[in-house]
RNA sequence: GCCUUGGUGGCGGAACUGGUAGACGCGCUGGAUUCAAAAUCCAGUUCCUUCGGGAGUGAGGGUUCGAUUCCCUCCCAAGGUACCA
């Protein structure tokens, strides 16, 4: 009987949707484990075959375990908001609730055809009502929450009304706005609820705040800084500027430190967690105060290197800095302004673009040192960022580049400050390796003892102190979309309001255009029944807002990454409709042991994920303050483009103005051939086109009546129409695209061979492989081993069709060797083979090394089949071997081996090493290093024996050719290695 | 620039804590089977070679009896990040 997988394929998936064999139970004395693939955006193109790389490395993980006797969770979603169904809707009109279902059931029916276990009955869809009221209930608690310093964790707001009650404001230390005024109980007790509520707004974890914002035009909406590359939006490429508007903000700068302390205790991938420490961008120094010669005001910049504070020669703000208007001097007045002026202008991305031209204007005002006193002159320049520190430095020229190449460019004092150093060239920024000099109280001191001294003597002073700097910005939270989550938000005096739970989801209304209002609002404000009823507790007419007990209900909608920020968390109870997840669901699962997905997630998703989980964590919501223990970054799968290179001649009437096209044709020369002519002269190349022109055409050209151009090219071809030895198939070529419809095809040894080159997967390089084709034509099981066989999980690796024909030959050859089955003793060759197998492929399933144990597999094939093993003592252990990498054939197999139930529960084979003990060994015997040859000796021989039948042999005499070893190197079982 | 990861045959890639470099598969070569093809099976396949052997894991040094593996310098590729004070 042959193996037909396209049956056995179909059967078993059936049965397992049928028997729902990978449903789990939140209640189980097993030992639990969740095993999670990060959830697709469902996008119109379908899977293509990275995609499932990611999935079936969970998926056999997740089988693993479950053999292993853990009750799995293996669940799957669909992140399911998102801008490419809100664009085909304002192209077509239909509405993205549509496309997303379409294209939600394609994913599926691919899904399905690749045989994963999962638990189907846990789905979520993060734009599905049921599942964003959760998404909403969470923005509701970070609303009603605080971020206490003192207790280093996020509060419910109602302690800090209470101490606000009592004492006013002056002892809380939190996480808030810069701008919050102090008050002491009386004064806030006299505040009216308005007041309050514009308070409490700057405590609030998230708060709606003006914000200069990522403002894509083409998008009409806000991005944020993660959805911008290169300074033009991810999606589109489009241009983006700076803009001020009120936005709901996440204030997750409040989590920076615990962020990045937990990066500590994870399992995550260092360049991952590289990623997040550099987005964090903790730095360590002071904050010092300089006062203005002649003003009030005070200018605070932060500075890593106080230090150096004695090497202050200027300072230095950004233009966009509040005091530059306030102390420019009269003279300064419209230099400055033309300056400030100027870098409004520049765009965000000319600005990171040119980073080598120095430009800046003196204000005219000075700023006094706080130690010596002496006036410090006061610049601006654009090489100073409004939004990072305070957007002002204390320049330092000796120590810091930047400062040096301005102060050279505008002949400002460079003294110098470091001991025995030159700094007549370039500063010297290099920290550890001299004193400090010509500083008062700091000279002769070490970096690190000068940077505590500094920083105390600031503080006797009262002009600064030691500070913690973050990069991390606080993340923006609304989005001018449709398709998002709502904010379940109406505003009472300009105040938002909070809808209660118990009238939550707040559905996303019916709109007649998803495009922003004319009067530039936010999809949303194209709908008429966008209003909320306080009495009623439900959305109404706007007409009837009354700004009594009707109110107008927020605009924006939630960015992408809310529905994503605790989904793994609703797996574990998805349908529960009175709370986001059970105590009794969060308690059995507690986190997700193995979560495996892309890497470009490392700074947007993970990041953000981290933040909602320890909120939840410090809310007493969730044990656990991280949500995935171990991470893996599958890598990218990438396509193998293949090239055709051609020349074509175009014949055209000559003096005719629009150059009228007399003839076309494409001619496609095979890769060597076109290599070779490279080199050659054009006139070789005009040779070889006028061999193909038609006579009569000719003729006119040579006549001078016609004109002939050639250039010489090359396009990519699909990759469908090329085979594994890089074969064109000409004649399907020809049908791909009609201008190719009449090409001809210079052949080297009759084929045209194609050029080939490894690149990103994209339609437009026509190197797409999608799964569909490979498992019609193999099947899942050889697709799933494919894909892991292909190299390590974690490396990005080129997609080549060409080599799934040998997994394909393994799984014939395994089904072959289960054509009979008898109930006999295993020979002690089948055992070891069988146990070597077990051993290895459990190793590397823990390891995730996926690639080695399909080799194993192969190995043990070949084995057992030149051993003509019949066993069933060994076949049946082999079922369950294979079944986590390619399940469908093994539960057949397992069937076929008398067993009525699934596989997919029949534990794990037990590895014995006792099949495994040799008695002899072949030693490798090497000479100075290396193998000369192999000499099998017991493996109980003492080191002496073995020395001596060495050095007794042949060959090892011819060797040494009469030398005499100096030293003679026995490691017994491993190797003997002779020096001489 | 900085950070991270990597560099091994024609190709994808193996090689546990330093111990036989190139497992396994693709491709290629030869053979068997076949009227023929597909499929299948067998043998070979790092390079050079005067057939004794020699060289060889990006390059150059070092440590070691022994280095793909550890250390130093450099080159190349991919990803992240950047006037971050």
């Amino acid at each position: 009987m042959n193996y037909d997988f396209r049956e056995i394929e179909a059967k078993w998936q059936k049965y397992w949707a049928e028997n729902e064999t990978f449903k789990a139970s939140n209640d189980s004395d097993k030992p639990k484990f969740y095993a999670l693939s990060m959830f697709p955006y469902p996008s119109g193109a379908g899977l293509h075959v990275g995609h499932p790389l990611g999935y079936i490395a969970t998926d056999i993980y997740s089988r693993y375990k479950r053999h292993k006797g853990f009750n799995v969770l293996h669940p799957m979603g669909y992140d399911s908001f998102g801008l490419p169904a809100e664009q085909y809707a304002i192209q077509t009109g239909q509405h993205p609730a549509i496309t997303t279902e379409n294209n939600i059931n394609r994913y599926r029916e691919q899904l399905d055809q690749l045989g994963f276990s999962f638990d189907w009955s846990r789905e979520v869809r993060t734009s599905n009502p049921q599942y964003y009221k959760w998404t909403q209930w969470i923005f509701i608690q970070l609303f009603n929450a605080w971020y206490n310093k003192k207790s280093d964790k996020a509060e419910n707001i109602s302690s800090l009304i209470s101490i606000f009650e009592k004492e006013g404001n002056a002892n809380v230390e939190a996480a808030c706005d810069d701008d919050v005024p102090s008050f002491d109980a009386a004064t806030w007790n006299g505040y009216s609820d308005t007041e309050k509520q514009e308070i409490l707004l700057k405590y609030r974890l998230t708060y709606l705040a003006d914000t200069e914002v990522n403002w894509c035009p083409a998008l009409g909406t806000v991005l944020a800084n993660d959805e911008i590359v290169n300074g033009v939006s991810e999606r589109g490429g489009h241009p983006v500027v700076r803009k001020k508007m009120t936005q709901w903000s996440m204030r997750i700068t409040a989590y920076a430190q615990r962020l990045l302390d937990g990066l500590d205790k994870i399992d995550w991938p260092q360049p991952l967690k590289d990623s997040q420490t550099n987005w964090i961008g903790r730095s360590v120094g002071a904050s010092v105060t300089f006062n203005i010669k002649g003003e009030e005001d005070t200018i605070e910049v932060f500075t890593t290197r106080p230090d150096t504070i004695f090497g202050v020669s200027f300072m230095t703000l950004a233009p966009e800095h509040e005091l530059v208007a306030k102390i420019t001097t009269p003279e300064q007045k419209a230099e400055v302004d033309a300056y400030v002026e100027a870098t409004a202008k520049r765009s965000e991305r000319d600005r990171m673009a040119d980073v080598k031209t120095i430009s800046g204007v003196f204000t005219g005002a000075y700023a006094e040192h706080p130690f010596t006193k002496e006036p410090i002159p006061i610049w601006i320049g654009d090489y100073v960022l409004a939004s990072y520190g305070t957007g002002a430095v204390m320049a330092v020229p000796c120590g810091d580049q930047r400062d040096y190449d301005f102060a050279k460019h505008y002949n400002i004092d460079i003294p110098n400050i470091f001991e025995g150093v030159d700094i007549s060239e370039e500063a010297f920024a290099d920290k550890e390796t001299t004193v400090i000099a010509n500083s008062d109280f700091l000279n002769g001191l070490s970096y690190s003892d000068a940077m505590k001294k500094a920083i105390a003597e600031l503080e006797k002073i009262g002009h600064g102190e030691g500070k913690v700097n973050y990069r991390l910005r606080d993340a923006v939270f609304s989005r001018q979309r449709y398709w998002g989550e709502p904010f379940p938000v109406y505003y009472v005096d300009g105040m938002p309001q909070m809808i209660d739970l118990e009238h939550l989801p707040l559905q996303l209304p019916e709109v007649e255009k998803y495009l922003p209002t004319e009067t530039g609002e936010p999809p949303l404000g194209n709908a008429t029944e966008w209003a909320w009823d306080t009495d009623k507790n439900e959305v109404v007419s706007n007409d009837l807002i009354d700004h009594k007990t009707v109110f107008p209900l927020e605009l924006n909608t939630m960015p992408g990454w809310a529905g994503s920020s605790q989904y793994f968390n609703r797996y574990m109870d998805p349908r529960n409709d009175d709370a986001i997840f059970s105590p009794e669901a969060i308690n059995y699962w507690q986190d997700v042991d193995l979560y495996i997905g892309g890497s470009e997630h490392a700074t947007g998703h993970l990041l953000y994920s981290r933040f909602w989980q320890k909120f939840m964590f410090d809310m007493g919501y969730v044990p656990k303050d991280e949500f995935a223990q171990k991470l893996i970054n599958q890598g990218m799968i990438t396509g193998t483009s293949a090239f055709v290179y051609f020349t074509y001649y175009s014949v055209l009437e000559k003096g005719v103005t629009d150059e009228a096209l007399v003839d076309k044709k494409f001619i496609f020369i095979s890769k060597e051939l076109y290599k070779k002519s490279l080199y050659e002269s054009d006139n070789d190349l005009i040779l070889l086109v006028k061999s193909h022109i038609d006579s009569e055409l000719l003729n006119r050209i040579e006549n001078d009546e016609l004109i002939l151009i050639t250039p010489l090219n090359s396009v990519h071809a699909d990759v469908s129409l090329v085979n594994a030895s890089d074969e064109l198939d000409v004649e399907a070529f020809k049908q791909w695209q009609p201008e190719y419809k009449d090409a001809e095809f210079i052949l080297e040894d009759g084929k045209y061979i194609v050029g080939r080159e490894v690149e990103k997967m994209s339609k437009s390089k026509y190197n797409v492989v999608n799964p569909d084709a490979i498992c019609e034509e193999y099947g899942a099981d050889s697709l799933r081993l494919y894909e892991m066989f292909l190299g390590p999980l974690e490396q990005s690796k080129p997609w080549n069709t060409a080599g799934i024909t040998g997994v394909h030959s393994f799984l014939k050859k395994l089904w072959k060797l289960y054509a009979t089955i008898e109930d006999k003793e295993p020979t002690a060759d089948n055992l070891k083979t069988l146990h070597k197998t077990i051993k290895k492929v459990e190793e590397d399933v823990e390891n995730f090394s996926f690639n080695t144990s399909v080799s194993t597999f192969m190995i043990c094939v070949n084995e057992l089949t030149s051993q003509k093993c019949t066993s069933k003592a060994i076949l049946e252990p082999l079922a369950i071997l294979v079944s986590p990498y390619a399940p469908h054939i093994a539960e057949e197999l397992w069937s076929r081996l008398g067993h009525s139930e699934s596989i997919a529960e029949a534990p794990f084979p037990k590895f014995e090493e006792k099949y495994l003990v040799e008695s002899s060994k072949e030693y490798p015997i090497s000479f100075n290093g290396k193998m000369r040859f192999k000499l099998e000796l017991p493996l109980d021989m003492s080191k002496e024996d073995i020395e001596a039948a060495v050095l007794a042999h042949e060959k090892t005499k011819e060797q040494l050719q009469g030398r005499d070893p100096k030293k003679v190197i026995v490691v017994p079982g491993k190797i003997v290695n002779i020096v001489g």
